[in-house]
DNA sequence: TCTGGGGTCCTAGGACCC
DNA sequence: TCTGGGGTCCTAGGACCC
């Protein structure tokens, strides 16, 4: 029995279901993101009619707005947005047990061995394409392959609401029959490179040994390349559990200099993170501060510490000593992050016990305030200090 | 045109220990 | 007085993806 992986991405996916939820909008160009006037804002997804004008994800809005002046441009509206997705993924899973979220409007859908109950995959990944678009209103692209890279390179070139299977044994004439640019995992700084080295197509890599690749890209990358262009996955989506980390970051529409503002802004940002560690009921000893000047040049300064985080105050209070040790006062902030990473699951800090600062209590009002805000959803729960007046 | 926010993984170098 | 090799942990930065 051969292996079928079936890739299904979600066409458009906010953008779609604004035009779903907003019959006025569907045939014109809708883009997702920050608005017009909104500084520092990015497109986060935009229609095929918006892309006609050349918008795409990641461009800033202000580029957007000059090429479509004639968008409807949008804030996204996440909850809704989860919603559609879960019913989404329910309906992939009438279809496999074995599912994989890889985010909102993507999974891989295993369809090995479930011939005998929905018939050939490529049937079952048109069954799928329908039971969506019927139940949904959406339309999705799908991949049929026996890996899942070659399945998610496939569902990429079907878009939008495509199929495309990538039958076994022709993985590698796949790979070499496509443009640089869909060699998923090369981003643009890999492109660049290959291309100062001589590398401007698929063929090209492939003619190249493992040994020529990775010294030149490090063994990682170069095995990848090798690897990737033969059509071979390398595990590139595995379900293996993963370190994990919790991170908030918050770009400024202007600059900030004033220390105090700073600090005031590392406090929100220390909230935001220490619930969201409550909430998913897990904890970590490495808290990260990012810190992007004006010139967009970034840095982070990291400490690992012998005790969990405990509190919002206490990650705060680390996050201050962090910053401190690296910034560099005479430049303006545009962007302040806070991490806490190498997550474990639980919060309970057995140590914490022995050396009681008062921390105890604080952890228990912030437990409560955690409860509180549960079952409130608009309680918003802030220090004083928060709300004074922004610049 | 002026660049979001949330993640994961890899690399290289240094510290430290045996 | 000069100097092994391996292993682990930590840090900073960078690439990539959605």
């Amino acid at each position: 029995m051969s292996n079928a992986f079936l890739h299904v991405d979600l066409d458009a996916f906010f953008a779609s279901v604004e035009q779903l939820d907003h019959p006025e909008y569907r045939g014109k160009p809708v883009i997702v993101g920050g608005l017009p006037g909104d500084r520092r804002s990015v497109v986060s997804t935009c229609s095929y009619e918006a892309r006609k004008y050349g918008v795409h994800s990641a461009m800033p809005t202000s580029k957007a707005f000059q090429l479509c002046p004639s968008g409807i441009f949008l804030h996204g509206r996440m909850k809704r947005y989860h919603e559609m997705s879960y019913k989404v993924m329910s309906i992939f899973r009438e279809f496999s047990p074995d599912v994989q979220q890889m985010s909102v409007d993507e999974a891989f859908i295993d369809l090995t061995g479930t011939e005998k109950l929905f018939g050939p995959p490529e049937n079952t990944a048109m069954l799928i394409k329908k039971r969506v678009r019927e139940e949904t209103g959406l339309t999705v692209s799908a991949g049929l392959a026996s890996n899942k890279y070659i399945a998610k390179i496939a569902s990429g070139i079907s878009k939008p609401d495509g199929f495309f299977h990538v039958k076994e044994g022709d993985e590698e004439a796949f790979m070499l029959s496509l443009p640089l640019d869909k060699l998923w995992g090369a981003g643009s700084k890999t492109r660049q490179r290959l291309n100062s080295y001589g590398y401007f197509t698929i063929a090209d890599i492939h003619k190249a040994s493992v040994t020529a690749l990775s010294s030149l890209f490090g063994n990682h990358t170069g095995e990848f390349l090798y690897n990737a262009v033969r059509g071979i996955d390398t595990e590139n989506f595995s379900t293996e559990a993963k370190s994990r980390s919790i991170s908030a970051e918050q770009t400024f529409p202007f600059d900030l200099t004033d220390l105090y503002i700073i600090e005031t802004e590392l406090l929100e940002l220390s909230y935001d993170v220490f619930f969201r560690l409550l909430k998913e009921n897990c904890n970590g000893k490495t808290v990260q501060v990012k810190i992007r000047y004006d010139d967009f040049s970034t840095v982070t300064v990291s400490g690992t510490y012998p005790r969990n985080v405990s509190t919002s105050d206490d990650l705060f209070e680390k996050a201050c000593a962090l910053l401190r040790k690296k910034h560099d006062a005479t430049r303006g902030i545009r962007l302040l992050g806070i991490a806490v990473q190498n997550l474990e699951d639980g919060i309970d800090d057995a140590q914490g016990e022995l050396f009681d600062f008062g921390e105890n209590k604080k952890k228990a009002v912030e437990k409560a305030l955690y409860s509180m805000q549960k079952k409130d959803s608009s309680l918003h729960v802030r220090k004083a200090r928060n709300f004074i007046k922004k610049p």
